[in-house]
Order: structure tokens, then C-alpha cells, then sequence
DNA sequence: ATCCCCCTTCGAACAGTGTTCGTCTCACGA
DNA sequence: TCGTGAGACGAACACTGTTCGAAGGGGGAT
């Protein structure tokens, strides 16, 4: 229960005892409360309760939520470094790259689910990222139209694998409740004729959160051998 | 401004004069509004208003906003009929499933979206699509744990490209937004030296609406092309 | 035939969301 | 010293998913 302050006594506001406001550190904070307390979490309220202030204050910074967004998923992308590209192993600089785009996106959970929801990345280190790649390909002598086609198959994939991965690596709740899933799932399948579901039966060993990182590879493996196949002719 | 009923008249409420509320019927009314108006139209309360009830009511059929959605994924893949696996012209067969997992999706703009928040797809369509494309790619001569994985990353671009699809066919307003974005990202790639994004400028032309459906078939022939090399060793 | 119970229906409300409006206050240039 | 304009912010709006409790009616048991 807080006493309002003496009306003979002029509050005194000190302005700068918290630093500014500013797009940046607005992003910032919209990460920080990202990491702690998961995507949910992320609402203008309490970005601007972790600045101590209040949500209208953020909009004279970021003009929308889909601004912010868009401005967290680019600080992410900012860590990634692309690499010169070397036409003797441009297809293993193809693969660590995606790598590191899938790493840098899954250790902000839930911000993967953020790039699906930008239509066109026109966002510096977005740009930064598809050059990188594009630069990749064409030293892997393929052609700017089969490059084009096959970076955008390359970053859908790891805009999928990213978000699916910060599903897993969620926390122990979700693991449970995928488990309860998996368990509902298998049931299900055994109340029906065998021959129902054979290979499904069988293929769930396969496909637990332990085999993630081989489904990663076994892609990358797949679509760059397919892509030196056409890269010949 | 309506009038009280008179009270000396109790009010023949006549129940059967709409058609008794359901899950299907719910289901059913769900995709309507997802047609009609799009996905952000698809709430609870304008559902309800499409069956002339109250949000409150769907309750007693459905336990959730998610578990409606899941079974609105459901209703969609129901469309798709899996095909009897041919060793003959297995790949061919993956490439049609996969184009009719798509285009079911991409029917109903927006429905991918849903199809992303499904951590595991335990409905019954869900199961039968899995299980139709492990037949194929084994009738291809993968093993089990070869074609898990390729089944896995093919659903997975499956959702990604269904997903992009949807937000191109969306309808005019976007595509006035989306080509004003792209007309930034030109001027932006422009005012830096010109040597910083050589790829990317040319790029643009392959990368429209146009070319959207050129872009899964290389997809598709680069991935399944090294699925056959990795299958044979 | 009667009664009772339980499932369905639904109006009202709650907590929370993104966003806007108008006011207030401060720092800086003239 | 005095505007002045940009940033801060309290309050409110329209909207969301969801819950509660009171009705209502149909079907099974007596």
C-alpha cells in the first residue's frame, strides 16, 4: 500500500537514473524475456515492465509487434558469420552454414516460429544470410536460377528444423506431454488391424528427440548430393 | 429494439429448427469462416456466430482452441488419397504425394500454419499420410530408418512450402504489401556498394509467385535424385 | 406414466492481449 | 529565457480464449 507523495514537495524525476529508451534496447529486452520465460511470455506489457515502464512508451520506438519481431529475429541472425566461399568444399560450407543458421535460430526458442511469419525478409542480416548462400551455390557451380531455387529450399528447411527443434528442447513439461503424445499415438495404432500401420509401427524408435540431429544430416546428405546430380547435367 | 415476449404465452422455443451442434458441425462451420474471411477470422466467438450460438457453446464438444484446430487439420488431410505403392515409379509417386499434401493445405489458406503448432500429429489423416509415404520410400528401397528420415524432412518442406504458398495466394492487399517490400529491399540492396549483394539483386526476378511452383519441383528432384544415390550405397 | 438426472446450451464475466489517445514533462535550440 | 517538439505514460478500447453457474430438455429407470 503505497502513500501518494506530498503535493508541497514536487516529485523529483530523475530521467536519467534509467537508461533511455531506444529501439535497441527494446530488443534487448523483448531477447532477454524471450530466453528466461519462453515466447509466451513476449507481450508488449512485459517487455516494458523488464524496462520499467509501460507498453505504450515502447511505441514511439517499434512501431508495431510484427516491427519488434522482425527486429529480434535480425539481432539473432547478426551472430552468424558466413564463409568465404571455397569451390573445393562449397558443399560442406553449404551444410555448416544451414548448421549454424539452425543453431543460432534454436537457441532462442520460439524465435524460428517468429521467421515463418515474415512474408519477405528484407531485413539487413536476412539479406546478409541469402547472399551468403546464394554466393555459396554459385561457387558450387550452379547456375544464379538453380542457386535461387535451391537457397530457398535450403533456409525453408532450416526454418523448419529450427522451429521444430525449439519445440523439443523446450523443458521437461513438454517432453512430457510429447511422451503422452507419442504413447497416445502408439495405442491408437494397436487398437487398429496390424497391417494397418506397419512401417509407422516400426519407425517411431526412429524418430525421438536423440535422432535429430542425424534427420539434419540425412537431409543436408540427401538434398546436396541430389543437387551435384543436377549441378553435371 | 426487440420486444419482450409476452408472458402469458411461454415461448415455444423450437430447438430442432437448427441442426443440433457437434464436432463435426463445428469443424465444419471452422473451415467455412477459414475460407470466407482467413485464419485471423477463425475465433472462437465468429465461429459460434456462423452456428447462431455462443462462444460457450462449443465447449461442450470441443476441449480447446487447438484441439479444434488439430481436428480442422485433420478434416483437410482427410481429402488426400495415398496411393498404392508401385516399386516401379516409386519416386514419382513421393513427388505426387507430396504435390497433393501441398495443395490440400493450400486450399485452405492459413491451415499450415495450424499444421506447424502440432507438435506431434497423432489424428487418425495425420497417421495415414505418414504411413502412405514410409510405403512409398521403402518400395524405393530404403531401409526403415532411411525412410523415416526422408519421410520426415519431405513432410517437413511439405508444411514450409504450404505455409509460404498460402501467404502468396492470400489476395490482393498482400501482394500490394509484398511487392512494396520487395521494391524496399531493392532500394536498400542499392544504396550499399553495389559489391555487397551481387547474387541476391539478380536473384529477385527468380524469386516471385510466378516461379513458386517451379521452386518445389527443383525441391523435389534435387532431394529425391539424392535420395536414390544414398539408397544405392 | 412419471420422475429424475445428466448432458447440452448459453448469458455473463474474467484475465489478458495489441494498440491508440491525449496529456504531461523534459531537454535542447533560438 | 523562452518556446517547442519529441519522448514518456496513464487510461482506455476492442478483442481474444476460456470458465462459471443457471437454466433447459430428452432419455432411461422406476
Amino acid at each position: 500500500m503505497t502513500v501518494p507523495p506530498p503535493p508541497w514537495r514536487s516529485a523529483p524525476r530523475r530521467r536519467a537514473a534509467k537508461p533511455t529508451l531506444s529501439q535497441a534496447s527494446i530488443v534487448r529486452a523483448a531477447l532477454i524475456v524471450l530466453d528466461d520465460e519462453g515466447i509466451d511470455a513476449v507481450t508488449m506489457r512485459r517487455i516494458a515492465q523488464e524496462l520499467e515502464t509501460g507498453p505504450a512508451s515502447l511505441y514511439a520506438h517499434v512501431s508495431n509487434k510484427d516491427e519488434l519481431a522482425e527486429l529480434m529475429l535480425d539481432a539473432v541472425l547478426a551472430d552468424i558469420l558466413v564463409p568465404e566461399p571455397d569451390p573445393a568444399q562449397w558443399d560442406e560450407q553449404v551444410k555448416e552454414l544451414v548448421r549454424d543458421q539452425i543453431q543460432a535460430m534454436a537457441a532462442h526458442r520460439g524465435i524460428a516460429r517468429i521467421a515463418w511469419d515474415i512474408a519477405v525478409p528484407v531485413t539487413p542480416n536476412s539479406l546478409k544470410q541469402g547472399e551468403g548462400m546464394l554466393a555459396l551455390l554459385r561457387a558450387g557451380g550452379l547456375s544464379l536460377r538453380q542457386a535461387t531455387f535451391a537457397g530457398d529450399a535450403l533456409s525453408l528447411y532450416a526454418k523448419a528444423y529450427a522451429y521444430e527443434a525449439s519445440g523439443w528442447t523446450w523443458g521437461e513439461i513438454d517432453q512430457a506431454e510429447a511422451g503422452e503424445r507419442g504413447r497416445q499415438m502408439v495405442a491408437y495404432m494397436r487398437s487398429l488391424p496390424p497391417a494397418a500401420f506397419p512401417n509407422l509401427l516400426q519407425a517411431g524408435e526412429f524418430f525421438s528427440a536423440e535422432t535429430a540431429k542425424e534427420r539434419l544430416e540425412f537431409a543436408l546428405e540427401a538434398f546436396l548430393a541430389g543437387l551435384k546430380a543436377i549441378a553435371k547435367s
